[in-house]
DNA sequence: GTGAAAGCGCTAACAC
DNA sequence: GTGTTAGCGCTTTCAC
């Protein structure tokens, strides 16, 4: 292929010569074509395929001030967990003819500020943004840009307030009362030695914080917990657990801040032979298509993170098409998986 | 936040006039800042920052016929195996200036057909695309385009037809060798009744081509083989060895096509009750970090995939920056890693 | 249903 | 080093 031989493109007046009509009905028969008479549309359409005119999307957004990219900032796509949310999210705006610009902040706060920035300068027409703890800063200057933005994977509970308000629109659930909740699970089969294991991140800390508040509650004592830093990697897991045991030797419970990691405990406790869940119980957290491959298969919690992109995908495309994009906050909860590793 | 008051846009020329100087200079302060003086550029700046001016890339790319957006397309971004090389790839062009547009495939041609048409209209400045089984349309639809394009994740030996030739740039290794190389570890290891599970998908089959070859080449009888249809999940490892060992009981050594699957077998072994690698060895493919922390350890094959990504970026900021790429075609290689599920 | 004119907000020449 | 003049290829009025 030569690769800087750029062949002459082939314009829109292009098509409307060849075509015998005005540039306008070029630009309509693409755009609206139902406000297009019959004929001309077909006319238009076979020059169009004739001379393999493809529009120039860049005039087009200049002109309309639409650019019909969204852009999506995850922590990063190497994390399964984003990975499904930011697939679903993909093709959901491919529906509606939307393409989807990545970003990755590697949990980084300046990193992301520095992408919307980027982005808002590509006037990207909606926003997906990962977790609801933008900075101060951050929040203000997208309220002033003025543009759609979804919040995904947090929500903050009623009376939380370590994370910051919904921006404009939001879909996701309480990182704190998911961990709750798997405390709640561990108490329940009779765990009273509970420890934590996972990353030190925003949403990963919240589960963390939930489940310790759990196991007070219930009169448990101390909950010790290993974080790493971000992006954690599902080998560190054997380390994880062996500074766990380290600091509690007969702990009875662990809890994972994702199923990857889970999965790596169990892998470490067939090493050790540690029998799960008889001597020690493991939970993961978010339902990886791993989670019920393992095992003995992982207890966890099942969040819906296709659905989370869909919808976030689908309020962006409503909001976009001036059409009701139902509530502002969608929550879509969780639901504890209790399986055999507990 | 109000969504839909979109605030005032500050433009180029509104910068001009609050710092006292004409439009091209405030571009060149921003585009080209050593070419301007000193306290222009200082004058510009702080104006800049006062207004909050965030320049319009869109018309930037127009006027320049240059986005700063390269797309890429991969079968499916949750599979982490491709994950990994988006990112790298994500954060390699993200140095150079350009931003990284998404497609999604899920392994159908026609969906990637579409994708570049849509990614042309976008005027990308490069392409990256998964595999080099593009159609004879799609290859000539690019070729005539002119946009650099980076191929990964194959690249044809010499004399392999089953896949055409490098279009303009690649990156990746021969899954064919992958495969041969897989089978000739199992087969030193004094394997003799190999199987494989994999996905029904180009660069899975070349593996399971490559694998029988060889095993053909050492007197092996049949391998038998199951293809599920893509995307693999983890989840189906349990069925697939299930069938592959109704097929052949006696089976002594599978290979997977990737380290995820493998890993759903060692789980599936678990379950069973069979012994790895005593009755049976796995061995996975790519080196996900999965097959580091899996007990016992993954033998698979390394593919760096996060250099794949990095290279096909840097290939394209050289050539775009109209320096050197340096060589079209890059062999990543690949490396048989042996551990103890063999 | 179709067309003419007027930009969208920048960059690329080319002067000075 | 800085400014002037022309567009980039479309969409948007507003006529007819």
């Amino acid at each position: 292929m030569p690769p800087s031989t750029p062949t002459t493109r082939v314009r829109m007046s292009d098509v409307a010569d060849a075509a015998g009509v005005s540039l306008v009905t070029v630009s309509r028969a693409i755009n609206t074509p139902d406000k297009v008479a019959p004929e001309t549309l077909a006319a238009v359409r076979s020059v169009v395929a004739r001379l393999g005119y493809v529009p120039n999307l860049t005039a087009g957004s200049l002109a309309s001030s639409r650019s019909r990219i969204v852009a999506a900032i995850v922590p990063t796509i190497s994390n399964p967990v984003f990975a499904e949310t930011v697939e679903a999210l993909t093709l959901t705006l491919a529906e509606g003819g939307y393409q989807l610009l990545l970003g990755q902040s590697a949990y980084r706060d300046n990193d992301e500020a520095a992408l919307v920035e980027t982005f808002l300068g590509r006037r990207v027409d909606g926003l997906v943004l990962t977790g609801c703890g933008q900075s101060r800063t951050l929040r203000s200057r997208l309220a002033k840009a003025g543009v759609p933005v979804v919040q995904t994977w947090d929500l903050p509970e009623a009376g939380e307030a370590a994370i910051g308000p919904v921006l404009d629109m939001a879909v996701g659930f309480s990182n704190l009362a998911a961990g709750a909740a798997a405390a709640r699970h561990l108490i329940e089969r009779g765990h009273r030695r509970l420890g934590f294991v996972g990353a030190d991140e925003a949403r990963s800390r919240q589960r963390l914080e939930g489940f310790r508040a759990e196991a007070a509650q219930a009169g448990l004592g101390d909950v010790p917990a290993d974080l790493l830093r971000s992006p954690v990697q599902i080998d560190q897991a054997a380390s994880q657990l062996a500074q766990l045991l380290a600091r509690r030797a007969d702990l009875s419970a662990v809890f994972c801040s994702n199923d990857l990691l889970a999965a790596g405990v169990l892998f470490e406790c067939r090493r050790r032979g540690i029998a799960v869940p008889q001597q020690l119980a493991v939970m993961g957290f978010g339902d990886l298509p791993i989670a019920r491959a393992a095992w003995p298969p992982l207890s966890t919690v099942i969040i819906r993170r296709a659905e989370m992109g869909q919808r976030a995908g689908r309020m962006l495309l409503a909001r976009l098409a001036d059409e009701d994009p139902g509530a502002r906050s969608v929550n879509i909860g969780f639901e504890v998986a209790a399986r055999a590793s507990t």
